[in-house]
Order: C-alpha cells, then sequence, then structure tokens
DNA sequence: TATGAATGAGATTTCATTCAT
DNA sequence: CATGAATGAAATCTCATTCAT
C-alpha cells in the first residue's frame, strides 16, 4: 500500500494561494490547481470532496492562522495599552507578511463559497479583542462609544496600512508602525 | 457598446453589482447577469463586447461616481478641517449608500480584470484628497507622517464605519458619523 | 429569438431509446445521446436538468405510452373473456413493436434512477386490469386463485410471446397471437 | 483470475450481484463492489482482468448455476407431467431464491457485456427442456403449437411468479407454487 | 435591436486501472 | 498476494459566445 501523501495537501494549499493572488479566486480551476501541485486531477478528489471543499478547507486553515497569529504573546493581564499595543502590531505583521492570504480571506468572504455558520464563526474569533475593547472602555481610558465602533476604527487602521505596504512596497520600519499604532490610539483615547 | 437604451445599461450594471457582491466576482454569468437585468443574454452582446469589456465597462462606471461623490461640495478655500470633514462625510455616506458598487470595485482591484494602469488611473484620481492633506501638514494642523500613513489611516476609518453599517445593518446617525470622525480626527491631529 | 425546437426533444428521445437498446442503460453517454441526436451536448441540458431527468424523462413518456396503448379500445362493459383479449393482444403487440422502449422500461425499473413513488405509480396504473380480472372471478369464469397470480400469469405469457418475437424475428401472425391467447385463456379459465 | 482464495472470489460475486439489483448494472463501479465485497480496489485486479471480464465471469459462473438446478433430480424416463413440473418448480424455486442472480443475468443479457457466442450458448442450456417439450407433442399430451411458443408459455409463468415473490414479499407456499403450475399446465395441455 | 436556443470549448467530477509499498 | 493512493482518460455539466428568427 502507497501511504497517504500528507505533504501533497500542503503542496495543494501553496498552490491554490499561489493562483488566488494570481488570478483571484474568480480565476481557479482545479486542472491549474493540479498541475501547480504537480499532481493529477483525480488526485485532488481524493484529499477534497470538490472544488468548494478544497476552497472552504483553504479557507479554515487561512483563518485560523491569521487569528491565532492576532494573539500571540498576548497577555490579558497586561496593562491595556500594551494589549492593544500588541494585537495591533500582530495583526499588521501578520496581514502584511501573508498578504496573499488576507486577499484569499477578503475574496472568500465574497465568494458563493461561505455560508452564515461560517461567517458568524469569524465574527467569534475576534471575542478577545472585544473583551479588550471593552475593558479599555470600562478603565476610561478609551472614548465612550459603541464598541462596534471602536473595533472598526481599529481594523481600518490595520488593514490600510497592510495594505499599502503590500501595494507601494512599503517597508513598514518600527518607526512607521509606531507612527501608525500612535495615530490609532489618538484617536480611540478618551 | 452602442450606448442606446441607456436604462437599460444602468440595469446591467446594477445587476451586475448585485451579483458579485452576493456571489463574488468569482460567482456571476452572463446568463445571471441577464436574468437579474430582466433582458436577453444575447442583449448583453449588443451593449458589452463580452464579460471583461462588461466588468470592466462597470469598474470604470463605479470608480468615477465613487471618486467624484468624494468631492462634491468640497471647497477648495474653506478652512482644512471643513475641507476634510466634508470629504469624510462623502465617502462615507457614498460607500454605505452604494456599498454593493464599492464591493465590485475592492474584488474587482484583485482580479484577473484589472491592469497596472487602470491602478495608476485610480491612484491619480485621489489627487485632491492627497493636496488637501498635504496643507493640513503645511498648516501644521496634523501630523508630520509621510502622507501615504495619512491617507492610509483616513481610508481605513471611512471603509471599515461603511462595511460595518452594511453588514451589521446599522443606521449611520449624525451622531455616529460625527462620533467616527471625532476618532480620525483625533488620530489625524498634530 | 429562435423558438424552442419541440421536435428536438423527440430527437432526444429516440436517440437515447436506441442507445439503451444497443448498449443498455449501462452505456449510454450524453455525448453519444447528443451526437445521435445530432445536437450539441450543452443542448441537452437546455430541455433536461440532467442525465438522471433526461432518462427520468423517457421514462415517464415510455410508460404512459405503453400503459395508455394497453387499454385502447378497450370496452369497460364488454364481456369479460372480449375486454382480456382485448388487453391481451394490445400488451403483446405494443410491447413487441415497441420493443426497445419494453426493455428501457425494465432496465430502468432496475437503475439507480428510479425512486419508490415512481415505482408505486406504475402499479397503480395497471388497475384496470386488476378490475378487470376481479369481475372475472367475481363471474366464476376463471380460477379462484389470488389476483396477484392471475395477473402473473397473464402478464408472463405476454412478456414472454413478445421477448421471443423480438429476439428470434419472428411474426406474430393472428393464428399465432391466437394460439397463445388461448393457452392464457385455458391457464387461467375456471 | 487467479483462483487462488475462492472465498474472496464468492464475496465479489455476491457483492456484485447484490450492487446490480440494488443500482443496476448501470449503477455498479468497481470501487463500490470492491468496498462491498470488503477488499481492496486493486484486490480485484488480482482476480480478474478487468471489469469486463468480472461481470462476464459471473455471468457464466450463475447462468450454470442456474441451468444446473432447473435440471436437479429430473428424471427424464419419468412420466411427462412428472418431468415438467420438476423442472418448474425447480426454476421457480431458484429463481426466486437466487433473485440478485436472476435480475444480473437479464441485465446482462441487455448490456454491451453480451456477445452473440454467449447469447447462443446460453439458448442451447436449455435442450433438454425442449427436447422434454417435444416428447410432451408427440404423445398429444400438450397443444399442438411451435415449441418455440409454448416454451415461451412456460417460461414467462415462472419468471412472473418468481419476479412478484419477489417484489411482493410473497411466500410461495406449496399451495400456491401448485395453483401457478396448474395453470401453467392448463394452458399447455391439449 | 432584442431574443433565448444552440453551440462547443473548457471546467468539474468520476472511475477503471496501475503502481509503489 | 493485498493494499489503497494515484493516475488520467472519459464522463458530466457549465457558460461565454453566436446565431437564427
Amino acid at each position: 500500500m502507497k501511504p497517504r501523501d500528507e505533504n501533497k495537501i500542503n503542496q495543494v494549499y501553496k498552490a491554490t494561494a499561489k493562483l488566488v493572488k494570481a488570478y483571484g479566486l474568480a480565476g481557479i480551476t482545479m486542472q491549474a490547481v493540479a498541475k501547480e501541485a504537480d499532481i493529477a486531477t483525480g488526485t485532488l478528489y481524493i484529499y477534497f470532496k470538490n472544488k468548494e471543499a478544497l476552497i472552504t478547507h483553504l479557507f479554515d486553515v487561512y483563518i485560523h492562522k491569521y487569528v491565532s497569529a492576532f494573539f500571540s504573546n498576548y497577555d490579558e493581564t497586561a496593562p491595556f495599552k500594551v494589549g492593544l499595543h500588541t494585537i495591533w502590531m500582530n495583526i499588521v505583521q501578520h496581514r502584511s507578511t501573508y498578504f496573499d492570504e488576507s486577499i484569499f480571506i477578503e475574496q472568500y468572504i465574497h465568494s458563493p463559497f461561505i455560508d452564515e455558520d461560517t461567517r458568524a464563526g469569524v465574527k467569534k474569533m475576534f471575542d478577545p479583542l472585544h473583551k479588550l475593547i471593552e475593558r479599555g472602555k470600562a478603565e476610561r481610558l478609551i472614548k465612550n462609544i459603541d464598541i462596534l465602533w471602536l473595533m472598526a476604527f481599529m481594523i481600518g487602521s490595520i488593514n490600510e496600512v497592510s495594505k499599502r505596504a503590500a501595494y507601494y512596497n512599503q517597508q513598514l520600519t518600527e518607526e512607521i508602525l509606531e507612527q501608525n499604532f500612535q495615530m490609532c490610539w489618538d484617536g480611540l483615547k478618551a
């Protein structure tokens, strides 16, 4: 017996992400994925029931990677501003380093592949950030505005920083990152 | 494209944007667009050479509409903060009112349809905002940071406010808008 | 507009039946059907949602044709033996004339395509024959055996006569038909 | 075929017949057969050259089993009616007991797998019955009709009795069997 | 111009068969 | 021998585009 090659799955993931970056979700075909991953088309169907399953799986992998990166080194017990700083930096770093994956995630969210449950699940993943912001409000450190908008504000700042970094090939130096975080903080603070 | 029936063309545009919002660029077919626009498939090809032409055209229309909305009622000679306020509000209003169109624009930018020239053209459209920010810096009203990041910060705040409004069905009251603008301003101001 | 060519459906039916006769249900492909019907593969999918729908439709058409042929010229009020004779002859004639269709029907009944409802529906179509046999029993003209077996006996005789006619290319002359009916009648009669 | 493990081959035969009964010849795949037989797909190809060989082999096995069951306990020298009774009962018993196999045989006969030689061979297997009927005619015990039709009549009665037993889950009691044979006999007898 | 049926190239998916272990 | 992952040809099905009306 030929043992199931677990490595092959990773080849497939990589191939898919590469193609999505190059051509968008709209542009990938199973044939192209197979070719890029250097396997036969039929083999794809051993690992994934169909195209939707492949895409969905890839989303799961990336979204988990994405979210877990957010909270790496995050210490709930640290002072509020420290926690916020950690998360802000984590997300910017991850989004700009793995920009292809971020784009894939965004495209997936506006694709025929996603379902309501998944969408709700994604929202839940941000709970720790939600809790942190709540704490900041309770401690009167940040403005007394609905958390929805406080989070929107923070995420907005993060998204655009990483997008510009990717599009204009900007080096995200320590200084630039701190300048950007400073703007975010000044906007939020009470 | 033969611009005979201007009304029919608008039906097609609307239908396309609606479908892109619902299913992503990956999910639209000429058949679906025709059905949604309540015309025959063949008719699409009277107005547009092919699918790419339709998509590209639609992008042109929306991006121009988008950008010109930004600067409506904008008075270059007004005080800096007034100008910024006008533009901020204009964009948020436009993006949340025509949210489908915004999604379409974002998806298009990450699709196989766009080319480099188009991308450069889009950047150029933001020149008046660029100039305004420059003036703000010169007047020492806002932080002394690379304009790239100042703009990123402002756009990020706008994008997320309109996204949340759309996704969570939030009414953008005068008060909420002002709270959000305030955060943006506090972040930018020197 | 090119009007939907209703005749095309008949071409497809004929092509399918021809192929099923030649290669069995197992042997037909959509490509082969399309080619035989002299249309493009894609066209098949305008008329039928998928292969299953085509097969199921064809079954519906044939089974209705089949059953309605049974009872053509059948007069409920005629004497029992006359009624039986009419039906017996009708079925034999129809089955041997449209032997391909009979084979198709038999294959369909043992295929992944059929469902329970359909099977029940088919059984119901034989109700008039069931009623006739019942009447024969009540009139003491035929044996006092469970109707299930009386019908089985009659149908069995019919099936084999038409099969042999088809396989051995036997001309079903008036004389041969009457001889066969006579055997059936002698078997049934009290 | 390498007849190493006779038991494994039987598993395969049974699995195939079961699947053919459930889904028709059209519905079986080598993968499904392997799974049903609880072996690996590759193993099938140790025992059978290919799918056709498996199907053809299975037919050979079943048709021989079928025909030899017909003539078990059959004594050529016994009186005509006794011989006929024996054979009639044998076939009904065998067909209803091994109904899956009967269905398989019928489907095979109308499939792309069979060839003319095989068809002729099958016909030959019925020679002893043919001879018996001939004798019955010579002894003036049964009607003076072409043997083709006499056999058709007898086989028809048998087929339907076993089909109904299988489909309607009828217990074939001694009494029911005798009633059915009686009809057959009454039909045949001079 | 407008229609939508028809086309066929290409995408997705299945499955008989092979092959490395 | 036995396995089941891997293959790729062939099947099913979709959809951008054309065409007859």
